[in-house]
DNA sequence: CACTTATCTTTACAGTGTAAAGATTAAATC
DNA sequence: GATTTAATCTTTACACTGTAAAGATAAGTG
């Protein structure tokens, strides 16, 4: 709680972006509560406003911080492995699903939410550098660019859809087996990946 | 509006779900209100709880039609398509993906909602359903069984996070340049579907 | 008919998000 | 350093939400 004098918090902006995720976290996107947000963070329940506007400003920032760290778990994945592109590829695809496992509510918010202004300029530009980077690594294992040849359109959306469902559904309890162990997972992203290149090569 | 002398509305229970979906498409699972639903039957916002308990109730049994429009979706596409296994499941994936593109928000309900009661046994039973079907359709293309077959499991998981994937992207507006066209949204699919099988064997 | 049950309404309450106005502090300017 | 200005947070208020409890009405049952 607030101290008696510490009437300006000093960094309650970057404050409630914690709480707020939080709070996420732990009631949910669909019930989240903007004045229980402002309660964690120990100030007035109209506090947030000054910062965020309302809650689908708070929700947008948050979702960019979401954005970025969702392309950084990738890249720390990516970094682990070895310089193979295809090898470069999988990494991201664990790290994807690894995001959507231990970030559900974020993932949630950046990928199937109303709550935050996807029209935003920042949500879409931080949207788009991830799906830029995605392009990138299929480029690399295809040698094609994605923008002009259609064959590697197709190799994109495949490896998109393919990760994503499995994240989504690992994210809403569909994999129960799988979820269990995180070699598991791996495993089997693993397989799924380069049954899909080996196959057509 | 309610006529004089109608007190008992006579079906209200199915007027509400109907409402309900109506309410959910207009404004998405996390803006849904109870009380909107029960203004749009004509009704009093306390009128609900008799058949359904609480929001929770109502969106629950809601799901479940969800869940059987999802498979009748399917196999209505299923029944059009040619006897051939894997033209079989094509269909049913486009049959997927069609579902998720004109029932946006019953989707959203069905697989990543924490507003129905997921653990409901009607719930439960109806998207177990679901899944069995997919299953029965991957093994007729395979001829393995996946409940035994270490690799139909795999390929199991892997048409089901393809078309998952694709649907769920398509239902959050990530897939705009295949969007539009219906033909194009199928071939798309037709293309990833039979690529994963004739690129394997 | 009388009685019971099912159905719907009314009323009430705690909670929500947002807007407006007031209070307090930090920063800027003189 | 004193005074003004701007930024920050609180208080108050309002319309809305979901749910519970009690009352009103109709339908079914003996």
């Amino acid at each position: 709680m607030r101290q008696t004098g510490t009437y300006h918090h000093g960094d309650l902006r970057a404050a409630l972006l914690k709480a707020a995720e939080q709070e996420l976290n732990a009631n949910g996107v669909e019930r989240f509560s903007l004045r229980g947000v402002a309660r964690a963070a120990g100030v007035s329940h109209a506090a947030p406003a000054h910062h965020f506007g309302d809650a689908t400003g708070l929700l947008t920032a948050l979702a960019v911080v979401g954005w970025r760290r969702f392309l950084a778990t990738q890249q720390r994945h990516e970094a682990r492995a070895g310089p193979d592109p295809l090898d470069q590829l999988v990494a991201a695809t664990v790290g994807y699903a690894a995001f959507a496992k231990s970030n559900t509510a974020l993932f949630q918010l950046i990928f199937a939410s109303s709550k935050p202004d996807r029209c935003h300029p920042d949500f879409q530009a931080a949207g788009d550098t991830a799906f830029n980077h995605l392009v990138e690594l299929v480029k690399a294992v295809t040698g094609e660019d994605a923008v002009e040849d259609c064959d590697a359109r197709t190799d994109v959306l495949a490896i998109w859809s393919l990760i994503h469902g499995f994240s989504h559904l690992l994210n809403n309890d569909y994999l129960a087996p799988i979820s269990q162990s995180k070699a598991a997972r791996e495993d089997a992203i693993r397989t799924l990946v380069t049954r899909y290149w080996t196959g057509l090569r």
